[in-house]
DNA sequence: CATGAATGAGACTTCATTCAT
DNA sequence: GATGAATGAAGTCTCATTCAT
C-alpha cells in the first residue's frame, strides 16, 4: 500500500459507509454538509468573521441543531484543516517520485502543500493561528492529522533511504518532525506576509537541502 | 566580542543615554515602567487577563497616557517578550562551552531558554501563541529580536566550526533557523500541554542530534 | 388522626393503589423514578444546572418520554419539594411536644424543618427563589403543599390553645400564616448567605417569641 | 425629625450637592438618567424583556458607557427598587395618623405602599422575585433599603407604644421584622395572581390585626 | 504632557420542549 | 407508549483605543 493510499482518518473519511444503518448515513451526511458549508464560509470571510449562525444556515439548519454534529465552532475548523490539507497533503504523496534525490521529493512534497495553501491564504492564516492552540475538543483531530502526515513524510524517507537516497541511519520520523518544523516556521511567515513566495520558496530549498544534504549519500 | 556581549536590541536596551536629553531619558524611564508593570501582570494573570487600565494603574499613569509610551497592548508584549526571552538567551549564550561538542552546546543553549520559560508557562504561551501574529506595531520588534538570537545561534555553530566541532561548509545562518524552528514547535506544544517537560528533552535531544550529527567531523 | 398522620398530598402519595390498574401503577411506579431521580441531580448540581436530558437518562428513559409523566422542569422541581419538604414538616410535626409552651413547640417544628433545608443548600436556595413563582402547571402542587403544612401549623396551635399554652380566640390559621412569613423570610436570608446559622436561630426565637408571647396566658 | 424626613439613601439621594464639582455632579447626574430610564423602561416592558442596549440608547450613551455608572443589570433593578418603593414608604409614612390605633397605623402605611407597587404589577413582580436573589453587587443596596424601612416601621411602632397605642415592652424592631414578613408573603401571592386585591386587604388586614391585638392595650 | 470618560461591536452556545416516526 | 433529533431565541458585558479638555 502506498503512502497516499493509507485511510486518512478514521472519523471523517474513509468510513465502511455500506455498513451503517441510514439514520447513521444521514447523521454523517449532515455534519459532512455542515462542515463543507463551515469550510467554504472560513475560506470566504475568515474564521473569525464567520459566524455559527451563518454556518448554521448554510447549512439548512437551525442554530441549535449545528451542535448535535459539532462540538464547538474550532471543532468545524480542524475538521476543514483535516478535510482540505488532507487532500493536499494526499496529493503531494501522489507526486513524489521516488527515484529523485531525496531533497527534491522533499520540496516536491512541501511545495505542493504549500502551493495549496497559498491558494487559501486566509483559511490556512487560520490554520496556522488557531490550530496549536485549540481546546481539547479539536486537540485530538489535529494530532491524528499531524501523526498522519508525519507518518507519511516518514515513509518517504524510508523509501528514499531504501533507494539509496539518504542515509540508511537517521531516525526518519524525527526526520520528518524537523522537517515539517522547518517548513512551518517558513510557512507562518508566509501567512503573516513576512516572507513572499519567491524567497520563502528559495529559503525552504535551502533549509531542506541543509537539513538533508548531509545525510544524502554521494554517488 | 562575545556572542552574548553584542547590543541586544536598539530600540529597548543599550541607548547611548549620554546623547540623551533629560526629556528622553524620562520618557524612557516610564516606558520601561510601564514595561515594567505589563510584563508583571502578564506574568500573574496572563496576557489577554490583563486589561490595558489595570497596567495603566499599576505603572502609575492615566489609561490614556499609556498610549504616548506605547503604541498597542501588543507592543508590550512584544517588548516583554524581548526583555525576559532577551535575558534567557543572553545567559544561554554565556553558558555554552565551545570546548563541548556542537550538539551538547545546542541543548545547553535550547534547554537553558526552555526551563527559563517554563518558569512562566502563561507568559510563554503567550509568547508562542501571539507574538507569530502581532500585527505592524511590534513586527519589527519580533523580528530583529528573532534576527539577534539566531545570529547568536549561527555565532556559536561559527564557532564550533572554527573548532573543527561542526561541518565547515553548511551554511550556519540557515542550520541556526532548522535548530529554531525544530526547538519552537516543541515548545509550543510543551507549552500547551501536549508534551511534558521529560519527553520534551528527550525529542528535543534527538531533533538536534538528527540535524547535526551528520554534520559533525568524525574523530 | 394526629396531624402528622394525615394524608399528605393526593397527587403524589396516599393513592388508594387496590383501585389502579397495572398500568397506572406503572406509569406511576416510572413518574417516582422520574423525580427520585430528578431530586438526586437537583441536590447534587442544582435544579438550573441540571438538564431534563440529564434527568431522562438517569431515569433510564428518553428525553422526549419524560414529558408523557412530567409537564414541566417546574413541575419536577415541585414534586422535589413536596417529597424532600413533605418529609421535613411530617418528622417535625411528630417531634412536637404538646406539654411545652407554644413558643417550644413552634421553635421545634420550625428549626427542624430549617435543619432539613440546611442540608441541601442547594435545593433549599432553588425551592425558595423558584416555586413562589411557579408557573401554572406546578402552583397548584406548591399551594395544595402550603395549605397542608399551614393547616398542620394550625392543629398545633389549636391543640397548644386547647391544652392552654396559647389564647383561644387568636384566629389560628391566620396565626399559622404569620409564623410562616416570619420563618420563610428568615430562610430566604440563610439560603442566601445573609445570614448564618446561629443569627437565623436567635431571630426566629425571637421572632417567634414577639409572635406569641403577648398570646401565652401567663401562670 | 420625623420618619420620613431621615434620609433615605446615601448613595442614591440626598446627597449635598453643593460639595460636589461639576465632574461628580455630571457623573451623577448621568447615573440618575439611566436610572429613570431603566425603570421606565422595566416599567413598560418588565425585568427580563428589557435589554442593556435599550436602556443605554434610551439614555442617550453608548452599550459600555452604562457599564461605567453601573454594576449589573440588577444593579439597575435595585437602584429602580430604591427610587420607586421608596417614594412609596415615604409616602406612606407621611400618611401614619400617629393617633390612630396601631392596627390602622400600619394597615395605612402597608396599603399605601401596597397600591403604590399594584399600580406597577410588572414591575413588583421582578422586585419580589428578582431582589432577594441579587448578587453581591446590588445586595447592599437592597439591605440598606429593607434596613430603612423597618426602622421607618421600628418608629412608627416606638410612637405607638409612646401614645399607648402599643404594649411597651415588645421589640419592636423585631415586631416591624414579622409585620414586613407578613405583608412581604401576601404581597408575593398578589403580585403571582394567586391572591386578588380584595383578598389581600382582608388577608392583611386579619394579618395585622391577629400580630398586634394582643400587643394593644385595652382601653 | 496627561487624563479618563466614552465607545460599541460582538457571537457563542445552551436547553426546555415538541412531534414525526 | 417511547423516542431523540430538531429547534432558535436570547443578550450580557468587556476592553483596547481615542480625543476633547
Amino acid at each position: 500500500m502506498s503512502v497516499a493510499d493509507r485511510p486518512l482518518l478514521s472519523s471523517d473519511a474513509a468510513l465502511d459507509e455500506t455498513e451503517l444503518g441510514r439514520r447513521e448515513r444521514n447523521k454523517l451526511d449532515k455534519r459532512r454538509r455542515i462542515v463543507a458549508a463551515a469550510t467554504a464560509l472560513f475560506q470566504e470571510k475568515g474564521f473569525e468573521d464567520t459566524t455559527t449562525a451563518e454556518i448554521a444556515k448554510a447549512a439548512g439548519i437551525g442554530a441549535g441543531t449545528l451542535y448535535l454534529y459539532v462540538e464547538s465552532k474550532e471543532d468545524l475548523l480542524v475538521s476543514a484543516f483535516v478535510n482540505v490539507a488532507g487532500d493536499a497533503w494526499r496529493e503531494a504523496f501522489d507526486l513524489v517520485d521516488s527515484s529523485a534525490d531525496a531533497v527534491s521529493q522533499i520540496m516536491t512534497l512541501l511545495m505542493h502543500v504549500t502551493d495549496h495553501h497559498r491558494a487559501d491564504r486566509r483559511l490556512a492564516r487560520s490554520f496556522f493561528k488557531e490550530l496549536p492552540f485549540v481546546s481539547d475538543s479539536g486537540r485530538a483531530g489535529v494530532e491524528e492529522f499531524t501523526d498522519w502526515f508525519l507518518s507519511g513524510l516518514a515513509s518517504v524517507l524510508n523509501a528514499a533511504s531504501a533507494n539509496g537516497k539518504l542515509d540508511a541511519d537517521v531516525p526518519k520520523m524525527m526526520l520528518a518532525h524537523n522537517l515539517y518544523a522547518q517548513w512551518q516556521l517558513l510557512m507562518r511567515r508566509l501567512v503573516t506576509d513576512r516572507l513572499d513566495y519567491d524567497d520563502m520558496v528559495l529559503q525552504l530549498q535551502e533549509s531542506v537541502y541543509v537539513a538533508l544534504w548531509a545525510l544524502t549519500p554521494k554517488a
